[in-house]
RNA sequence: GCCUCCGUGGCGGAAUUGGUAGACGCGCUGGACUCAAAAUCCAGUGAUAGCGAUAUCGUGUCGGUUCAAGUCCGACCGGAGGCACCA
């Protein structure tokens, strides 16, 4: 009997969507509830890629094996179904979207059935269906009357090409997502969902996520907040003035300027006539610029300064007032003091305008002691840049390999010291100053003196300019040589905290943004960054010059699109100016029918449906808003929506999703992580918070699916179409369960790894294998064979544990040592052959229905028991443990499972080869782990 | 530039709290079966030396902690993803 896959799979699809198999009776509470969900695909022409299967897969195995653990499973599937790809195909084409949408849904439908997947087909849902709308167009409605969707005039990310403004997920380098057209800031009317207002209830959500690290990590730096203080600058001259926001406060003693954006309110008030047409013509300069302009052009600080200056409140001193683009008007107070000496872009603006820079933080280099002498100093690396490389003195065992170093005298300046030490240790004399470093404070023990010392320490840098050098400097002194060495030695052989740091400043110039004691700060002196910013807050809220602020980087959330395709918005502008939402009798609000799709002049394509678009509320005039939400809007909630699909009075019932949420496993692509994952989480944090839904947060856990790149190790896609794979060739040539096997046994779930043809052909050979295994030499017997017991147990085990963790490529290699170990066999214990099936049945569901049945059951496999183990029989008798020598192998002995230290010991000692390591040598020690290892110390 | 993750045979990848590095698969080599081939089954397969037992080297590089490091710490190099003037 031949493994047949293609009857064999085509039957038990058959079977499972005629016997409704995986239907979930959701109102069955007697067993614990599993809630399974796939980020629900957008059905594109083009069907499914490779990588869909991949993370559907996972799922179907965890839904299949709770089932089979006794769990109530609920492991639906819908559509994304609003969105560009429809609509730019009905304006090409002049069919409707609906219709190219359906048609797409039922090809989509039909691959995932092919697939083998346990979805309950009766709850599909899809986004663009009125059932399912009016709902989206319900919770806008909520959040249109508590104030958290509202009608602004703002800068928008405007996509000429598109038609259509996006929101920032959807803009990459200043260009669409999709589509890579260019996209410029536009101010318009637009409608904005004010999900900042949420920004530290998704933050604190996060904590008790049982997500990727990293993704948390990512929606924790997109919402971005940022603890600071706000700082009120009073302007020379003036009764006005103005505030910045920083999180640094405790360097105000280092600002050495301000600087306002250019579309701040009040610079024209504060520009001086000097200044009047330089200011000007930056500002239009930098009105005209896109997005993408600034950030390309934004690889050299541009600015100019007003003529003005503001008042530093912490020291009365006076610093110039410059406007700049590099200060963004959307974010803080759209000003900043600017402390080059610890900023980077502040440091990068001040050496570009030549403005002054302050050090009032120095980092802080070994370990301070009692009793310390103080001492100020200097660390000189000298550069020849002909031979590339350092002057370094090597001490020998008196103090490693050092740069030039010496203690300043009186009235010398650190250039003056500088310059005198080098002369005086290496005679070498022409040299021109490239860098003064930031100062450093270094705590050290000086053995020929006994002494502890504390040096504020001056790094310098200089190239030789020839070289020329008293040779005859140095004669009396042997204790060090003078030696130029490469940057290579220099990494590897300056060992000393300051001189290595100090050659790290000289290699990286730029602002000093760590942490250290501050300098030049008054009441700050002495204290860290943390304690100066306390500190600072105490004294500006003291003095009324600042409080404590915090901000966050995200914006509102753009809620409309100038498209067709997508929930009309249940909004009517009454010509009296009154915006009208409408009453829950009236939802859905229908998307009209439309004989041109196209939008004109950046105009809606609803603004054509003039029927539809004009109405009479309460005798007065009015038009329906005519934009669109955005493609987020449905998958904001559509899990919800799975528990109770057909609920008209309700978007679900909340006892239902009381028993049902959240999500206990949710797999999907890494790039919905600050989309969809955000937006989802704001609305059923805001659900919550109405009563709506009852549980803050909807996904439990969840876990990203990799890529599957081509062959060729490069994503799938249009680069490459030789190299791109389509699930149902492989289906049809090899299989579902091939498939399915073969991208669960590729690597790691979460990994990106590369598509191999030769890898579709083994795992195919590993369900040939098994299927012959059932049906060839009648192996399986109603008989024991105590030589599978062991391997059948830790199977059991390893694939339980496995599954549970995802980590269904080791699964499939316990599996396959099983089998190995079968083929050795002449006979295969029916019960071990039972368990094998239910266990493999996860990944390759058909196959196992089949063998399930040959071996004489009539029914699915999907309701039995999952097998259990016995840890007793999963453990070796003998263990075969490593004995090493100094912690190389030498041996392996063979060691009973819980024997005695002694005996383990005296086994590796008399060992052959471990006699002949240890002949002439002194034990120091051995070290005995029973049943692990034994390792031998000798000398 | 900043944040996160990752560097293991010819390839995909295994390796609990640090404890025999390279499981399993692919590929390759050899053998069995066959007139022959394919398929299948069996065996071998990190590198170097040796007939062999075995020895030396070996998880991106350099250093450290430890009886013991792929695993922990530090610096660097290389790759992937994200953020990108967010003060």
């Amino acid at each position: 009997m031949n493994y047949d896959f293609k009857k064999i799979e085509k039957k038990w699809q058959e079977y499972w969507f005629n016997n409704k198999t995986f239907k979930t009776d959701i109102h069955d509470y007697s067993k614990p509830k599993f809630y399974a969900l796939d980020m629900f695909p957008y059905p594109s022409g083009v069907g499914l890629h490779a990588g869909h299967p991949e993370g559907y897969t996972a799922t179907d195995i965890i839904s299949r094996m709770k089932r089979m653990q006794g769990y109530n499973v609920l492991h639906p599937m819908g559509y994304d179904s609003f969105g560009l790809p429809a609509e730019q195909y009905a304006i090409e084409t002049g069919n409707h979207p609906r219709g190219f949408t359906k048609k797409n849904i039922e090809f989509f439908s039909n691959q995932l059935k092919e697939l083998g997947f346990d979805y309950d087909w009766d709850r599909v849902i899809s986004t663009s269906d009125p059932e399912f709308y009016k709902w989206t167009q319900w919770i806008f409605k909520q959040l249109y009357m508590d104030g958290y969707a509202k009608l602004i005039d703002m800068p928008v990310n405007w996509c000429e090409e598109l038609g259509t403004v996006l929101a920032n997920d959807e803009v990459i380098d200043g260009k669409s997502e999709r589509g890579g057209y260019p996209v410029v800031r536009k101010n318009m009317k637009q409608w904005v969902i004010d999900i900042p207002k949420y920004a530290e209830k998704l933050l604190d959500g996060l904590n008790d996520l049982d997500w990727p690290e990293s993704t948390k990590e990512m929606q924790r730096n997109w919402i971005g907040k940022s603890i600071g203080a706000q700082v009120n600058f009073k302007i020379k001259n003036s009764d006005k003035s103005f505030n910045v926001f920083t999180t640094r406060c405790d360097t105000l003693f280092g600002a050495t300027y301000c600087v306002l954006a250019p579309e701040h309110d009040l610079v024209d008030d504060i520009t001086t006539d000097e200044q009047r047409e330089a200011v000007k013509a930056y500002k239009s300069e930098c009105a005209t610029k896109s997005d993408l302009e600034r950030t390309e052009l934004n690889k050299e600080k541009t600015g100019v300064f007003t003529g003005a200056y503001a008042i530093n409140p912490v020291n009365n001193s006076e610093i110039p007032i410059w406007i700049s683009d590099y200060v963004l008007a959307s974010y803080g107070e759209g000003a900043i003091m600017a402390v080059p000496a610890h900023d980077d872009r502040d440091y990068e603006f001040a050496k570009k305008f030549d403005i002054p820079i302050i050090q009032v933080l120095e980092e802080v280099t070994g370990t301070p002691h009692e009793n310390e002498i103080f001492k100020n100093s200097i660390v000189a690396v000298v550069y020849d840049e002909e031979n590339d490389k350092y002057l370094t003195l090597n001490w020998h065992e008196l103090g490693g390999r050092l740069f030039i170093g010496g203690t300043i005298k009186d009235g010398e300046t650190p250039i003056e010291c500088a310059l005198r030490e080098i002369e005086e240790e290496t005679g070498y004399y022409d040299l021109e100053l490239v860098s003064v470093l930031p100062k450093i404070n270094h705590h050290y023990y000086a053995y020929n003196k006994d002494k502890y010392f504390n040096i504020e320490s001056t790094g310098l840098l200089f190239k030789l300019k020839s070289q020329a050098r008293h040779e005859d400097n140095r004669e009396n002194d042997e204790s060090f040589d003078v030696e130029w060495v490469t940057k290579e030695i220099v990494m590897s052989e300056i060992k000393d905290e300051l001189h290595a740091k100090t050659y790290s400043y000289a290699m990286n110039p730029g602002a000093m943004t760590g942490d250290g004691t501050h300098i030049n700060s008054d009441f700050l002196n002495g204290l860290n960054k943390q304690d100066a910013i306390d500190e600072m807050l105490k004294f500006l809220e003291e003095n009324n010059c600042g409080v404590k602020k915090i901000n966050y980087k995200i914006r509102d959330w753009i809620f409309a699109r100038q498209r067709y395709w997508g929930e009309p918005i249940p909004i009517i502008h009454l010509e009296d100016g009154r915006d009208i939402v409408l009453s829950d009798e009236e939802l859905p609000l229908i998307l009209p029918e439309l004989d041109d799709y196209k939008g004109r002049n950046g105009l809606a394509p609803l603004e054509n449906a003039d029927e539809w678009k004009n109405v009479v509320y309460d005798g007065i005039k009015g038009k329906r808003e005519t934009s669109t939400m955005p493609g987020s809007a449905g998958s904001s909630w559509y899990f919800l929506r799975y528990i109770d699909p057909n609920n008209d009075q309700a978007l679900a019932d909340y006892e239902l999703l009381k028993h049902w949420m959240p999500v206990d496993l949710y797999i999907g692509g890494p790039e919905h992580t600050v989309g969809h994952l955000l937006y989802a989480r704001m609305w059923n944090n805001y659900l919550y918070d109405k009563g709506v839904v009852p549980y803050k947060e909807p996904f439990k856990k969840l876990v990203h699916q990799g890529m599957i790149l081509g062959s060729n190790g490069i994503k799938m896609g249009k680069r490459y179409p030789e190299y791109a794979v389509n699930p149902s060739d492989i289906v049809r040539e090899y299989g579902a369960d091939t498939l399915r096997l073969y991208e669960m046994f590729m690597g790691p779930l979460e990994a990106s790894k590369p598509w191999s043809n030769d890898g579709v052909v083994g795992a195919k050979k590993f369900l040939e294998r098994v299927w012959r295994a059932y049906t060839e030499g009648d192996k399986v017997k109603d008989e024991a064979n105590t030589n599978l017991e062991q391997a059948y147990h830790k199977m059991v085990k390893k694939v339980t544990e496995d599954y549970e963790n995802l980590s269904f490529n080791t699964a499939i290699s316990e599996m396959m040592i099983f089998m190995n170990a079968v083929y050795k066999e002449s006979i295969f214990p029916k019960e071990y052959a039972e368990g094998f099936v239910k266990l493999l049945n996860p990944i390759a569901p058909h196959i196992t229905e089949e063998l399930w049945n040959i071996l004489g059951h009539d029914n699915t496999i999907a309701y039995e028991s999952w097998p259990v183990y016995d840890e007793e029989k999963t453990k070796d008798n003998t263990i075969k443990i490593g004995v090493q020598v100094n912690g190389k192998v030498r041996a392996t002995i063979d060691v009973e499972p819980n024997e005695n230290e002694e005996i383990t010991r005296e086994k590796a000692l008399s060992d052959e080869n471990i006699k002949r390591h240890l002949e002439g040598k002194e034990i120091v020690k051995i070290i005995v782990l029973p049943g692990r290892i034994v390792n031998i110390v000798v000398k």
